[in-house]
DNA sequence: GAATCAGATAAGTCTGTGCTTATATGACGT
DNA sequence: ACGTCATATAAGCACAGACTTATCTGATTC
């Protein structure tokens, strides 16, 4: 279930911490490490987990692999919470205006 | 950190089952076993965890416990997300066309 | 093709957490 | 006040998962 996967894959801070660094721009594992105390196998570990969430997506660069943030998983997102849009309140408004300004 | 909290509560499938339940109505935690293979206990240590992270609020009502879905929960998930609107792909239009109905 | 480097996988350990049974709390009816 | 019912808390167990070190794969360069 792709919904249990996504909600597991956010609730380590260390992965969130990840998912943060490449939302400010892609990167390849190596160079997300750096200012993480992290060894290099629970990367690879931490990147599986957010590629399987669909959160994240790889794409080979020779030898290395370069890491970006996958929208699929944040319209899975987007998808569970308007499931609930019943509930908003007026505070989501907020985000409602972020929306308009996407319209460009 | 309520963030932590957020995903860490929704992480669980059956938790996430209860707050489904809930977003259908509110109602007290013996009423929320029903259907559910679950144990009291378990239902009230979920709830707890759902109360913690604001997903869910309660409300005495003599003996029973009425739970209901907090909106502050989903309003935490929503600016949480909103911090990546940068990769919102096209299809989360969806989203704002709901968000639009919500004007009334 | 051998050495090197980026990254993935394997295997083991330790902590966190979801469950259980047992017991406590707190509100109601009699 | 006492028994009962709704829910919470305690304590213990078992499994999941985040980490480690060691090893493997696969691409680059010489």
């Amino acid at each position: 279930m792709i919904e249990n996967d996504l909600f597991k894959a956010l609730a380590d801070p260390t992965r969130r911490a990840i998912f943060e660094k490449l939302a400010d721009g892609s990167m390849n594992a190596s160079d997300l490490r750096q200012g993480m105390t992290i060894s290099q196998p629970a990367m690879s570990q931490h990147l599986a987990v957010l590629r399987n969430a669909k959160l994240v997506r790889e794409e080979r660069q020779g030898r290395f692999v370069n890491y970006e943030v996958d929208p699929e998983g944040l319209a899975l997102i987007a998808g569970w919470l308007a499931k609930y849009r019943a509930y908003w309140p007026a505070r989501v408004d907020a985000l409602r205006d972020l929306l308009k300004d996407m319209d460009q």
